[in-house]
DNA sequence: GTCGCAGTGTACCGTATACC
DNA sequence: GGTATACGGTACACTGCGAC
C-alpha cells in the first residue's frame, strides 16, 4: 500500500531557505512538479533531496499534490502553510493567495491536456528563473491564474518583467506570454487579437507578447495570423523546445519574418 | 504471468554547519 | 567537543502500467 498521498507527522524538521523558495516558487507557477523543483533549486531533476525535502513540505501542509496516476510525477500546489507563508513574506493578500493557488484534481476535474498547459507554462517560469539567475537579473512572474484576478480583458498564460540593468530602479522589459499547441480556428485568433489591442489603447502601453508554439508550421501559422495586425510588431514567436533560453537567445520571429528566417533575442 | 520501465519513499553514508 | 540537522549522493524496495 503506497502511502505517496498521505501526509505523515513530522516532528523536528527545520525548514531551510531553500525549502522556503520551493513554496515561492510553486506560488508564483501555481503548479511545479518535483522535477521542475528539483531543477531550479536542487540543481539536478532527479535530486533524491529535492524529494526528500518536498516531502517534507508535503506533510507539513506547505505543499500539496495534485492526484496523480502512478507513473506520473508528483505536481505541487500550495498548501494551507504555504499559503499563509507567501501572505506573510508580503507576495499577495490571502484572499489572492486562496484564489491564485492551484486545487487537487479532486474535486475541480482538470483535464489531462489542461495540466500539461500548464505544466508547460511552469517549465517557461523555471527557465525564466534560471536564466535571470545566471546574468544576475530580478525577475517577476504572474500565472494565468494571477492574470484572471487582474481582468485585463484578454487572457495571457502567463507576464513576466525582467530587469537587466545593475541598477534596481532600471526601467524593467515586460511582456505577456503565450503558449498554443492546438492551433485556434481563424475567428478565435482575431478575437484574441483584438483583445490584446483593445488592452493596449485602453493602456495605451503596448507590450511585447512572446508566443511559443510546437513546431515551425504552427509559428509559421500564427506569424500569418499575425502579419495583418496593427500591432504586428509586438508579437514574437517562437518554438517551446528553445525555452532555455528565451529570454536571451534569437530565437524569436516577428512581424517581418517574411523577410528573413533569422531569429532576434527579446531582452 | 513475466519483465522492463518510470516514479516515489526511504535507508544509509560521509561531510558540512549551527547550536549548546 | 557533542549533538542535531542539512546536504549530496547511492542504493534498494515498492507500486502500477504496458509490452510480450
Amino acid at each position: 500500500m503506497s502511502h505517496r498521498f498521505e501526509p505523515q507527522a513530522r516532528q523536528r524538521i527545520r525548514l531551510t531557505a531553500r525549502d522556503l523558495q520551493a513554496v515561492e516558487a510553486v506560488y508564483h507557477a501555481r503548479y511545479l512538479n518535483n522535477r521542475q523543483i528539483g531543477r531550479l533549486l536542487f540543481g539536478r531533476e532527479d535530486s533524491s533531496h529535492a524529494r526528500q525535502r518536498l516531502r517534507y513540505l508535503f506533510d507539513l501542509d506547505y505543499l500539496r499534490k495534485r492526484v496523480a496516476a502512478p507513473n506520473e510525477p508528483d505536481i505541487y500546489y500550495l498548501g494551507l502553510k504555504g499559503r499563509r507563508y507567501v501572505v506573510a513574506q508580503g507576495l499577495c493578500d490571502r484572499e489572492t493567495a486562496d484564489k491564485v493557488a492551484g486545487v487537487s484534481g479532486e474535486q475541480v476535474a482538470t483535464p489531462t491536456l489542461m495540466m500539461s498547459h500548464e505544466l508547460t507554462l511552469s517549465g517557461l517560469y523555471i527557465s525564466a528563473r534560471l536564466q535571470c539567475r545566471e546574468r544576475g537579473w530580478s525577475l517577476h512572474w504572474k500565472n494565468t491564474r494571477r492574470l484572471e484576478l487582474e481582468s485585463l480583458g484578454m487572457q495571457p498564460d502567463g507576464w513576466l518583467s525582467v530587469v537587466t540593468g545593475p541598477s534596481p530602479d532600471a526601467p524593467p522589459r515586460q511582456a505577456f506570454v503565450e503558449f498554443t499547441d492546438a492551433m485556434p480556428s481563424k475567428a478565435e485568433m482575431a478575437g484574441k487579437l483584438a483583445r490584446y489591442q483593445g488592452h493596449w489603447e485602453r493602456t495605451r502601453l503596448p507590450t511585447a507578447v512572446l508566443w511559443f508554439t510546437t513546431s515551425p508550421r504552427k509559428a509559421n501559422l500564427l506569424l500569418e495570423a499575425i502579419r495583418n495586425d496593427t500591432y504586428r510588431d509586438c508579437y514574437l514567436v517562437g518554438l517551446i523546445d528553445d525555452n532555455a533560453s528565451f529570454l536571451t537567445a534569437p530565437i524569436w520571429r516577428w512581424g517581418d519574418a517574411e523577410r528573413s528566417n533569422e531569429g532576434v533575442p527579446w531582452a
